[in-house]
RNA sequence: GCGAUUGUAGCUCAGUUGGUUAGAGCGCCGGUUUGUGGUACCGGAGGUCGCGGGUUCGAACCCCGUCAAUCGCCCCA
């Protein structure tokens, strides 16, 4: 048979292994655990869908329709696509689920997601999110709940030092369109002067400019018009009462006049949670109120605020989890008591005591084997037809109370 | 799509101004040590030096191309 050269994987695409797979399991478990302690019922989504689920909700940023996404043709000639976010997929299903019947309605979920991008630091084209969304509720507590889940959230998973929230506001529709063409106006005055990049996104995608990193917009950047100045009353009192909600609730976090989100079906609220610790990707949690996005699928207008955040990245920010020690190996030093260490094994891993059994190699080199497994405790069992146990005083008794049943 | 950096054993890496059969540690296999908590000794297997071309008497090393990885830009729903 000829030898086929191993197929490569994916380009970003990761097999997570070892310390680093615990510490992906870490992130999910917490989640879980602060999820329920919220209410947030547990969902389950498919993968992929329609790719106008996806599309329609984009609009015209046709730069992330054309080029990132992971889009196909099934066999019936209908282009699918590999979900690239939760959002809509959820706001499809609570259209064509009838889950408008439990509105307001908290839900969660987290899964593998799809971007068609260059990977670098924490960005990979499939990656990984936990998700959190509160669909039908239009007031202030929900993204005030949300936050506060988030915010607990890094706290269990101890890496809230060096992590701020940031927090701003885009108003409604009305407000965000009245600061959008101020922006506008603005930018137009100091066209030449902007970066290339800029001067293009004062077509496509104003706001944008407000983050750019290039220096030669930050002088421009800092003088251009504040959102503040173009609130309504009812914006400005919506967001008043998402920042004392946060102080009740004792969840920190500074204004981010700049933080903006490209897509029109935002309003509201929009957040970040920040670090300086992962280079250029820096925000490791972000989300906002979307109160336009289910119109765009065609359901009634429907309030509804969520977060994600990359479960690679939170793991990265995570003190390394070490998997869990090994109480027992049994170690065979005479072949022909392989099936006594095997039902002693099966004994011990049914009274919850993890064990492993070495049974190959060199006979002498067994013993080594079991010692480089760091475990609780190592029993031999040797060729006169005995055991022995090694461990420290806190060895588990129940081991040897099993071991004498085997002997 | 663009840029920078890096590709040598399963892993982490040496490899001199270009010079004979390309090295170490770890891991793996075997032997010695009859061992009681990761640490000893001896030996073995394992390499198209990412791939293709070029320069040269001679290339892991220099040049061109290509692929891949990493980081960054663009984008970020």
């Amino acid at each position: 048979m000829a030898k086929i050269e191993t197929p490569r994987p994916i380009r970003g695409t990761q097999d997570i292994f070892g310390p680093e797979a615990e510490t992906f399991a870490y992130v999910v478990e917490t989640f879980e655990r602060i999820r329920k302690l919220y209410r947030f019922r547990r969902i389950e989504m498919p993968v992929f869908e329609k790719t106008e689920v996806f599309s329609r909700s984009l609009g015209e940023t046709t730069d992330v329709v054309a080029k990132e996404m992971y889009s196909f043709e099934d066999r019936g000639g209908e282009s699918l696509t590999l979900r690239p976010e939760f959002t809509a997929g959820i706001a499809r299903a609570y259209l064509t689920g009838g889950w408008q019947q439990y509105a307001p309605l908290k839900v969660a979920t987290h899964g593998p997601l799809f971007r068609y991008e260059r990977p670098q630091k924490g960005r990979y084209r499939q990656f990984h999110q936990i998700d959190a969304e509160i669909i039908g509720a239009a007031e202030p507590q929900a993204d005030v709940e949300l936050l506060a889940m988030a915010d607990h959230l890094l706290k269990e998973l101890g890496i809230a030092a060096g992590v701020t929230l940031q927090l701003n506001t885009l108003g409604d529709a009305d407000s965000r369109e009245a600061w959008r063409a101020a922006l506008v106006s603005y930018f137009q005055a100091f066209r030449a002067e902007l970066s290339e990049e800029s001067q293009d996104r004062l077509e496509r995608n104003p706001l944008r400019i407000l983050d750019s990193k290039d220096p030669r917009d930050k002088p421009f950047v800092a003088d251009a018009p504040k959102i503040d100045d173009y609130l309504s009353g009812e914006a400005q009192a919506y967001f008043s009462q998402v920042c004392e909600g946060l102080k009740a609730a004792g969840v920190a976090w500074t204004r981010a006049p700049a933080l903006v989100r490209g897509l029109d079906y935002y309003r509201h609220t929009a957040f970040e949670f920040v670090t300086d610790r992962l280079g250029a990707q820096g925000t490791v949690l972000g989300g906002g109120r979307y109160d336009g996005l289910i119109e765009t699928l065609g359901g009634a207008h429907t309030p509804a605020v969520g977060w994600a955040a990359g479960i690679e990245r939170l793991a990265m920010l995570v003190d390394g989890t070490a998997e869990e020690p090994l109480a027992v190996v049994l170690v065979v030093e005479d072949d022909a008591r392989i099936n006594e260490a095997i039902a002693a094994q099966q004994a011990l891993r049914r009274e919850g005591i993890s064990a492993e059994l070495i049974a190959t190699g060199s006979p002498r080199k067994r013993y080594d084997k079991a010692v480089k497994r760091a475990p609780g405790a190592i029993v031999s069992l040797q060729h006169d037809g005995g055991h022995r146990l090694s461990g420290d005083d806190e060895t588990d008794p129940r081991i040897s109370q099993i071991l004498a049943l085997y002997r």
